[in-house]
DNA sequence: TTAATTTATGAAACGCGTTTCAGAGCAAGG
DNA sequence: CCTTGCTCTGAAACGCGTTTCATAAATTAA
């Protein structure tokens, strides 16, 4: 292996004119410049790009954690990521945590020893203070509604997006409302609790914990909820689904087993994955991808703290 | 930002000995290993790690390339790598390539600086003889098959897989079969022709061209397949379908235009995603996560070429 | 008691590209 | 003719952790 020393060594010239050379530099001589390349081609040169990246103190690399790789409300947005990596010259880091805190943990550590330039948090378990600590070491992004003046955040507004979909059964006038989530603390999940809750208390319905279905992530976890849900003694008539995966598995068990949608049991879901368009799931849309997009670019250029909001839109089909 | 130097200074030490402590290395004086414990806190020491990098020169860092980051094959399959890296303290950098050869040299290019210790392909566009030429640069894997006693190879047997498949149709006394799939050329599509060709030939049937239904890889492919299918003059009663996806969209569009599955028509898939087995979708099971899993193995220890064709298995359902 | 080990430590070299700074040479401006 | 101001170069410093090698000191084995 050669380095930039022997290639200056064999073109007759110093070093600091072989880096010029090779990063196309102006003010090089035409016929040093001709030099340098003979001996790169002579010697067959390969840069370590780890000695650029000590020297630079950068290596054009962001950190992405996301809890499950194979989910696609995470791989959706992962593709945002990666566009925009790709777009802007950067490589990723994918850490999958399974919300294991000591993973997130070893992304953050990555962004402290300088191994990335920035992390994207897709979602989380650990707590907000660590976030902050490491702040200190990088810019780090978050995909949820959390007002920090040090930490950016891109996302969408679960509370209204929740709500949205509460006002659409409501409208057609359901009350006995229960819900599914992927897990009850994460504060996106906490955002659509509250507006669960606040919805309910609108028209004066309480908050029944039994139809609030937890660890809703995968088709399975659908099938599960609507075999719960028809051994209901007192059943809730319509469910919002924070996931078309999960919706979609209602929907294809009731199928199975006979059960009505929506007139037994309206659903709703969210994501608008094409597996909702192709089973008619009415859903509210998310711009996943684009939430990727915008915090890889806060994520590679934090200079103003922002949080942002995405809109969500209401799709209408046919389980409502 | 402090440095071991500064480190060595305030504890008094040399700078060898504080590597030494900072590795766990033996030898050295429980005082001295106080002392420089002592500094690193005092000066709030961050290791680089690009330095060591440099200096070992590997990064434990694992690069991966695929087509699509967003697609249930190509996601479970990563799944399966994920868990393999995180097994064994390695990171992944994931590069998504859309099939141009250009990101897929990028991802070599990662190879040849050094920037990653090995890289996986679970996919290509790339002519082989580029991965023969950076394999010089280090570990190369890939998922096909592929025998080449330079680059290891963990894979389905993709002929063999499909070859099932035909002969449960044609068992179930199929003879007018087409099949869906992304691409013709790869490796993988063209063992797959090659075993629907062989297969027709055995019971006496010409290569229908107009049977073979490209670009599938998504949902909507599916639907689009499916209607083509409907307005065809003389169609075939069956189709293998390389990808559960696109035979649920098939399956979901012949329920709405109320073409009966398998009567009218039957669907053979490929994965055995949880999306088959909520629809019922008779398929061949490949074990993507165990794909990754070998694959990554291979990629951190390819001490010995290796060539090794996972099992599938035949999922018996309810669409032939 | 002497020889052979083991323990402990630091200087220096190694991995390697980037960048600053000083200085030389040369052309354009006044 | 003199002063700016480019153009062009290289020495040296910078980023920083690891590892080898020589050496000294302390044990243990013989």
């Amino acid at each position: 292996m050669s380095n930039i020393r022997d290639i200056a060594k064999l073109a007759q010239v110093s070093v600091a004119t072989v880096s010029r050379v090779l990063n196309n530099h102006p003010y090089v001589k035409e016929e040093k410049r001709k030099a340098v390349w003979h001996a790169v081609q002579q010697l067959d040169y390969q840069q370590n790009i780890n000695a650029v990246h000590l020297s630079k103190g950068k290596t054009f690399v962001i950190g992405v954690v996301l809890p499950y790789i194979n989910h696609p409300y995470f791989s959706r947005l992962l593709e945002g990521i990666a566009d925009a990596a790709e777009a802007n010259g950067y490589k990723l880091m994918v850490i999958q945590t399974n919300y294991q805190v000591d993973k997130e943990l070893e992304a953050l550590d990555m962004l402290r020893l300088k191994q990335v330039d920035g992390v994207i948090f897709t979602s989380r378990s650990s707590p907000w203070n660590i976030l902050k600590e490491y702040r200190a070491y990088g810019p780090v992004v978050v995909c949820e509604n959390k007002m920090d003046n040090q930490i950016s955040a891109i996302y969408i507004d679960h509370y209204r997006a929740f709500q949205r979909g509460m006002e659409l059964l409501i409208q057609k006038g359901h009350r006995k409302i229960g819900y599914c989530i992927g897990r009850r603390k994460g504060s996106n999940s906490q955002k659509r609790h509250e507006a669960y809750r606040d919805q309910l208390a609108e028209i004066g319905e309480p908050v029944t914990e039994k139809w609030i279905f937890e660890q809703c992530l995968h088709m399975e976890d659908g099938v599960r909820v609507l075999r719960e849900w028809r051994d209901m003694k007192e059943a809730p008539t319509a469910l919002v689904v924070t996931n078309d995966l999960v919706a979609a598995g209602i929907i294809l068990e009731a199928e199975k087993l006979g059960v009505s949608i929506p007139e037994s049991l309206a659903v709703i879901g969210f994501d608008d994955q094409p597996l909702a368009k192709a089973l008619r799931i009415t859903t509210i849309r998310l711009p996943l991808p684009r939430i990727g997009k915008e915090a890889f670019q806060q994520a590679i250029q934090d200079l103003q703290i922002i949080h942002k909001a995405l809109p969500f839109e209401l799709v209408e089909r046919k389980t409502v």
